[in-house]
DNA sequence: ATGAAAGCGCTAACAG
DNA sequence: CTGTTAGCGCTTTCAT
């Protein structure tokens, strides 16, 4: 095994001070060019690497960043995760990732270890769970610390961080209104995503471009089902009620809903058109293909640390906490008519 | 903000030493059953959380495992991540992500950045372009450090340490056999993970198993292809061979060459089947709805994180190495034909 | 049963 | 420009 270099024994190889050597490797005003150089190059003939842990312990200062995420099978998600990851990377910060399943017990235990971590920041997209019961202690209990925090997708006004969401409201909104421009009368609201803050923004922009709308459509209709029992619920939903559009307020719900309303018989998008939030890279391959709102989420992920970074670089009360907008587009494919 | 509390100052509030705080609070056998009461309550008592950072500097240890995936939209290393800090998180330990995006590179520096964060242990599957090249020297510096090292699902017979798959050899052998079974006289193997250990297993099997067919049945193809390229190789090859069955070694060569044959008009499974290796949450969903071969990723994951925390607490050469395999099955759905 | 002291590897006053 | 010293928060011999 190879014996990890440390100052310790730089120095003594360099007849120099440790303090001399450690000053050097981090370019301090006050060391001499020459003695820079000799002790670079020393440092890496012998292949030294600092330990971040002493560093950190003395710097108080981890270079990490906690991220907590509801769930990572969830192509958004694992997007976000994606760009947070490269760009911590670049920054030379390293990432502490969570999954809370939803869960808001979760949620409390993974704030609790990354608290004696000592991550220098926290990122978070909230638990249904916790968004559901209004629980956040646990997260006030990191801004006891000065720990700066950046919500994203899923947030909450009683947080005062920095945040980074979609337009919400607005995208649902645009969807919304795309469908009836087609000439869809009956839109219904599909969602497995309960209890969350995007979830009640859509919805909102959903029920308000039915309101707005001049020629006349019908009520606002929302059906909130969960990954199991999606299938019976829309059925018995269709059972009753006329409907020529859906908008999925996340790529499961649309995804699941265009396969089913297909096996009960009717066409997509000649009698059904289907819209769904996230632009997952399967949803070119349903048949017929998804129209879907893309939400960029890797860069989403990328924003957020970048904020999470300057906060932190900044001082955590540097100035006043942002909430940044990401714009979304609807990506038209085959699953919403093409003219009214 | 609330200030951290440390040994120190618990120390001085009850009156005793730092030494006994710590031994009091790790349960030494040396510190007296009343007293370790008093320290204990007090420490709960004033919120006192161990400073981590300390901690490792002191024993050596980080309590962190470094993760290593090529992507992080498969499904299947989606799952695996899942697994992987679940597991961890219950065993206390935390675990740094890294992408390296198929890339060498990214993979070095990945494994720089985990050496000097001192990580226990190190899971990683390899990034094809490192498969490619065999370039396995920053693994080894890692095993140089002792430090342990488990690889999953790419793995690689040039690195001595241990490891956890699927049987990829079998699970396409089955694949192909079950395909046959059923009547198909042609079938050709698609790829969009060329270069990386598994495909190239699972070619192995797909050929053995034509190989072993007792009924005449067409030469082995391989069709190895990029996600951007697919559509356009499928379909010329199409255009020149019989083709009555596709075993894609991948989610997305299956799911998406299940939609472009149909596209081109062929019935399925009428007149080709489809299987398709990782049995991701959309897969369900696809017309007609695909047969995967189910990966247990989450399961793997799970094991990977125990095989490697044994391997840590038992010491680095504690045993023989072992290669682990996680049992798959195949799903059946209705991109295959019911019968021959 | 308890405590004093050393030290993990590093940084940063401060002194020379 | 360089070195001495103290100390980050913790564990662990070794005395007492």
């Amino acid at each position: 095994m190879e014996k990890k270099v440390t100052l310790k024994e730089l120095a003594k190889v360099l007849n120099v001070s440790v303090a001399t050597v450690s000053k050097a490797l981090n370019d301090s005003y006050d060391i001499s060019e020459e003695t820079k150089i000799r002790v670079k190059k020393k440092a890496k003939e012998l292949n030294y690497v600092p330990n971040i842990i002493a560093q950190s312990l003395k710097l108080k200062k981890s270079f990490s960043l906690g991220v907590i995420i509801p769930n990572i099978t969830d192509e958004f998600f694992a997007r976000a995760v994606h760009g947070i990851t490269k760009e911590a990377k670049e920054n030379k910060y390293k990432t502490l990732i969570s999954i809370s399943n939803e869960e808001l017990q979760s949620e409390r235990e993974s704030v609790d270890t990354f608290l004696n971590s000592n991550i220098d920041g926290l990122l978070i997209s909230l638990a249904s769970e916790t968004q559901m019961k209004k629980q956040y202690e646990h997260i006030k209990k990191i801004q006891d610390q000065e720990i700066p925090i950046v919500l994203f997708d899923r947030v909450t006004d009683e947080i005062n961080c920095d945040k980074i969401t979609i337009d919400d409201f607005k995208s649902a909104y645009d969807a919304t209104y795309f469908l009836l421009r087609k000439g869809c009368k009956n839109v219904v609201f599909l969602s497995t995503i309960s209890n969350t803050s995007v979830c009640e923004l859509r919805k909102k922009g959903y029920a308000q471009a039915l309101k707005d709308s001049k020629i006349k459509v019908g009520a606002t209709r929302f059906l909130e089902v969960t990954h199991e029992n999606l299938e019976i619920e829309l059925k018995k939903f269709l059972d009753h009620e006329e409907v020529d559009g859906i908008l999925g307020a996340d790529e499961h719900s649309a995804v699941a809903s265009l396969h089913l309303v297909q096996n009960l018989g009717y066409k997509v998008p000649g009698q059904i058109s289907v819209i769904g939030f996230t632009n997952g890279s399967l949803t070119k391959f349903t048949v017929p293909s998804l129209t879907a709102i893309s939400q960029h989420s890797e860069l989403m992920g990328k924003n957020a640390v970048q904020i999470l970074l300057s906060r932190i670089q900044n001082g955590y009360l540097d100035k006043e906490m942002q909430h940044k907008i990401v714009q979304t587009n609807l990506i038209q494919r085959k699953s919403t008519r093409s003219k009214s």
